[in-house]
RNA sequence: GCCCUCGUAGCUCAGCUGGAUAGAGCAAUCGCCUCCUAAGCGAUAGGUCACAGGUUCGAAUCCUGUCGAGGGCACCA
């Protein structure tokens, strides 16, 4: 409807440059508003102020001579200039209501358009390592990543949903020498676990089920593992200190396990750690209805020789150095803060270099926009992946990274504090069992992304109108229900077609809700142009009061047919809308409450 | 110390890429079921848009500085 608008002007426009009224280059998309005040109209534009510099025309003249040019249309009933050079238009009475009959006709489809044409878009999102569940902060990770992916869908673009799995490095040595301790423990070894182990109850799972299965067959003797090993440092919350290093601890724990182990029983005890905590991952995500088109294995890169490939092209522009022994990549040429290692002194390439692989394939696999969506701790990295893109030679526009802050829970006014300290942090698992997906995935797209995120579990509890999530899934559920009473008087649920009655829609609360339908595409429009799902969950809670205020207006089962026909199908209509809007947000649309 | 994000009603947040008189929801106070689910609705009250400058027809919005909150500054991932 605001395209409509836009398409008048932008007529009036060309129609003025063609007959030489106006001097322009080329006539700018016109900006077109919903208006705030009724006493606006129903739109506005500031196109006259923002062409009079150009047009070297008083802003309220150049408002006149546009108006004069303006096509008649059958929507517009009249158009004024108003204020400094705003054209206000005023919408014929029913302009609106055929929004009804078109909701009804587009069915799922209505808010979906093509302005994405069929361009290729990336969006990789949540991507924790596979060292632990995932955690309440990588929900909303998956939350935001999986209705933005949704939303540009919506609106034409072919979406790529990708999840990095960081299968090697040193976090993952790390787990597998944890699994392995704790695998001794249970064959009777006693140890001391080292402090920068992972000490979360699934490890001690993954470890019984390697002794389950293998009984003995991993067994080395305790002193044989720790021997020679340099000391550990404090664990935390705890008073005994060895006064050592807890990183050359724990990467001595890593060679010896290799060591003793051997590479194929090493391999199986870090493939099982891997699997089992990944599979978890997979699990809890699709329950959470999060699905990927693709699980991008890390490890794929340095097997391929695609880190190899990316170092070996930095080294041909000359863009790294050798330092310390070490090789690095100089960052600083383009705009990061300090240059970055890309290979250890111990030969080893870093994570850093695995992702300026990653990043190179993302681009060269031809998407048209790569979106990546990290932890707001993540943000002093994207200069760097920008950097070694940059000195690729590649376009980093095309890459966007958006970064998501934390969200901190509160249970009865207190802040429930996650720790990470022994493993006790809450996971999403948990979240869900709690407050429902449902809950979850609308609370965590509530606020802006950037906004740090006050979740409040007992609200997301509470079967109230205070919850956002009960209200809008009421809505949808109380016009089931006039629906099923409807049925049970006898009365015809089976609405008339096109906008047969429409006309006896006149109050102002049905007004206020066909203005409401109307808006729903261009709220999805930017909702997804502008990766704010939050735009959505505000629309929809309208939409619904908007429904609510209306069932305590005015009685819809009616004895006058005409008119209830022409309620019903609007009410029909608003269901529609609510359950084309929750579905985007992956949230469900019950019939009953 | 340097960098990033944020600062709007008592609380949680919107404010549509610079527009017209700054909006919701909680919480507070007062009302509304003989009526399709009161898991609902209405009304009242609540503001120096952190502060100070600047840019222009016009600033909560853009720029600079100050103050405050959170995060980041590894041969970790």
């Amino acid at each position: 409807m605001k395209q409509d608008i836009k398409d008048l002007i932008s007529a009036a426009l060309s129609a003025l440059t063609s007959n030489g009224q106006l001097a322009l280059a080329e006539p700018p998309e016109p900006q077109v508003e919903r208006a705030k005040d009724a006493s606006h109209g129903d739109f506005a534009t500031n196109i006259a102020m923002v062409l009079a510099k150009q047009a070297r025309t008083k802003p309220r003249d150049l408002a006149q001579h546009i108006l004069d040019a303006l096509p008649a249309s059958p929507l517009v009933a009249k158009a004024e200039i108003a204020g400094p050079g705003f054209i206000n238009f005023f919408l014929a009475e029913d302009a609106y209501r055929a929004v009804v009959p078109r909701v009804l006709e587009a069915g799922r489809g209505y808010g979906r358009s093509d302005i994405g044409a069929g361009k290729r878009v990336q969006v990789e999102f949540v991507s924790a390592n596979p060292t632990g569940p995932l955690h309440v902060g990588h929900g909303r990770g998956a939350a935001y990543g999986a209705v933005v992916a949704d939303l540009l869908a919506a609106v034409g673009f072919d979406v790529h949903r990708e999840y990095y799995v960081n299968d090697a490095g040193r976090q993952m040595d790390i787990l597998a020498a944890s699994v392995w301790l704790r695998y001794l423990e249970l064959c009777g070894e006693e140890l001391r676990f080292p402090s920068n182990g992972y000490k979360g109850d699934y490890v001690w799972d993954i470890a019984a089920t390697l002794h389950r299965e293998h009984g003995d067959a991993y067994r080395v003797e305790a002193g044989q593992v720790f021997a020679g090993l340099p000391p550990d440092a404090a664990l935390e919350g705890e008073p005994q200190d060895d006064g050592g290093d807890k990183e050359a601890h724990i990467d001595g724990l890593i060679d010896a396990a290799k060591r003793l182990l051997g590479d194929n029983r090493y391999r199986y005890v870090f493939e099982l750690g891997l699997s089992t905590i990944l599979d978890d991952i997979r699990a809890d995500l699709l329950e959470f209805g999060v699905e990927y088109q693709e699980w991008y294995s890390e490890r794929s890169l340095t097997e391929s020789g695609a880190v190899n490939k990316a170092i070996e092209r930095l080294r041909e522009s000359g863009q790294v150095y050798e330092q310390n022994g070490a090789l690095w990549f100089r960052s600083t040429d383009f705009g990061d803060e300090k240059d970055r290692v890309v290979v250890r002194d111990n030969g080893q390439t870093t994570y850093f270099a695995s992702d300026i692989a990653y990043h190179m394939d993302k681009l060269e696999r031809g998407f048209d926009r790569v979106i990546d969506i990290w932890g707001a701790d993540h943000h002093g990295y994207i200069p760097r992946v920008k950097a070694a893109l940059k000195a690729l030679g590649d376009n980093t526009d095309r890459l966007d990274v958006l970064l998501v802050q934390f969200a901190i829970l509160y249970r009865g006014g207190e802040k429930a504090q996650m720790s990470t300290r022994s493993g006790e942090f809450v996971t999403l698992r948990q979240l869900r069992k709690e407050v429902g997906s449902d809950a979850a995935r609308f609370f965590y797209v509530m606020r802006r992304c950037e906004q740090h995120l006050d979740f409040d579990l007992d609200l997301a509890k509470s079967q109230s109108s205070d919850n956002p999530v009960y209200y809008v899934q009421y809505a949808h559920a109380r016009v089931c229900s006039v629906l099923r009473q409807a049925a049970d008087r006898g009365m015809v649920v089976e609405p008339s077609s096109g906008t047969t009655h429409l006309d006896r829609l006149s109050e102002e609360h049905e007004q206020a809700l066909l203005r409401t339908l109307t808006r729903y595409p261009e709220v999805v429009e930017s909702a997804a142009l502008k990766e704010e799902p939050h735009q959505l969950t505000h629309y929809l809670r309208e939409l619904a009061n908007e429904l609510h205020t209306y069932y305590n207006a005015h009685q819809f089962l009616v004895e006058d047919t005409a008119l209830r026909d022409a309620r019903i199908k609007l009410i029909l209509a608003v269901r529609q809308v609510l359950r084309n809007g929750l579905g985007l947000l992956g949230v469900s649309a019950p019939e009953s409450m």
